[in-house]
DNA sequence: CGTCCACGTCTAC
DNA sequence: TAGACCTGGACGG
């Protein structure tokens, strides 16, 4: 579920309800125990909470080990991941990783569909930066790469992809392409240098659907409950368009041939 | 009841 | 480049 406006509303939702709370514990549900452990070191006695986020990566710190190293955790929230702040007492369901305070709380990762992975580790490698909070880092990795044989597939797949694009995913990649009048046919390479659209929307729209609460589609909820009406409005072309095929990957891509540029016109996949 | 579909990665032929 | 990994909601019979 959850692309770069969803987490980085998550992040801010962690770094508000975990400030200035002390947690003493980390806890796993039987059913993810086994293939995701995540085990707390032994001089990790009291720590706090902050989070980042970078495209569709969280980054939860815990403070410093006794040898000075930062403790981080890396996650990815899969489909339907999302944060809830409760009483340790009453875990909602589907809720595989707490994080428990000392007075009785725990922070929550809820995910029905257990796509969410976390492990010990810092930023990926395999990601690139974000197209929100790093923008020019975002352009410039694209920039300077763009002669490798990565840019020579269409659009419509490098935007999925998440050394390049991180953050986007498919509700994103459909609005980008539409509100860029962008053909998703035509390679990425030449769709990026001759439309300047692309990439700037990259970084626009996951900022606006951030502002406007995110895309608060199926399961996951704003997690500050915010009442989000616009976003249905805000979408123009994910799940509306009159065009769509399933991708290379398996992904459904949603267009529209009337917003092409006339150049694409009357061309077919 | 059943089938299809979903905002995402992973790993294994 | 399929599948594997999962649950639940929508919708059809």
């Amino acid at each position: 579920m959850p692309e770069l406006a969803e987490v980085k509303i998550m992040s801010e939702y962690i770094n508000d309800v975990c400030y200035d709370r002390d947690f003493t514990s980390i806890t796993l549900s039987p059913e993810v125990a086994r293939r995701l452990p995540l085990d707390q070191p032994s001089d990790l006695q009291i720590f706090s909470i902050s989070s980042k986020s970078r495209g569709k990566e969280l980054l939860l710190g815990l403070g410093k080990d006794s040898t000075g190293n930062p403790l981080t955790i890396s996650i990815a929230m899969g489909m339907s991941g999302n944060w809830i702040f409760c009483r340790r007492d009453k875990h909602p369901p589907h809720s595989h990783l707490h994080f428990n305070t000392i007075d009785g709380w725990s922070l929550c990762l809820v995910d029905a569909r257990r796509f969410a992975r976390w492990r010990w580790a810092s930023w990926s490698s395999s990601r690139g930066p974000c197209p929100v909070s790093e923008k020019e880092e975002f352009r410039s990795n694209i920039n300077s790469n763009l002669h490798k044989p990565f840019f020579k597939k269409p659009i419509h797949l490098a935007l999925m992809d998440q050394t390049y694009f991180n953050g986007i995913g498919n509700y994103l990649r459909a609005e980008i392409l539409f509100k860029a009048g962008q053909d998703p046919f035509e390679l990425a390479g030449t769709a990026i240098l001759n439309n300047p659209k692309i990439l700037e929307l990259c970084s626009t729209l996951p900022y606006e659907a951030y502002l406007i609460g995110g895309g608060q589609l199926k399961d996951w909820k704003n997690p500050f409950q915010v009442p989000s009406t616009g976003f249905s409005e805000w979408m123009k072309c994910y799940g509306k368009a009159s065009e769509s095929i399933v991708d290379r990957n398996g992904r459904k891509l949603w267009y529209c041939k009337s917003q092409l540029k006339p150049l694409y016109e009357g061309q077919t996949p």
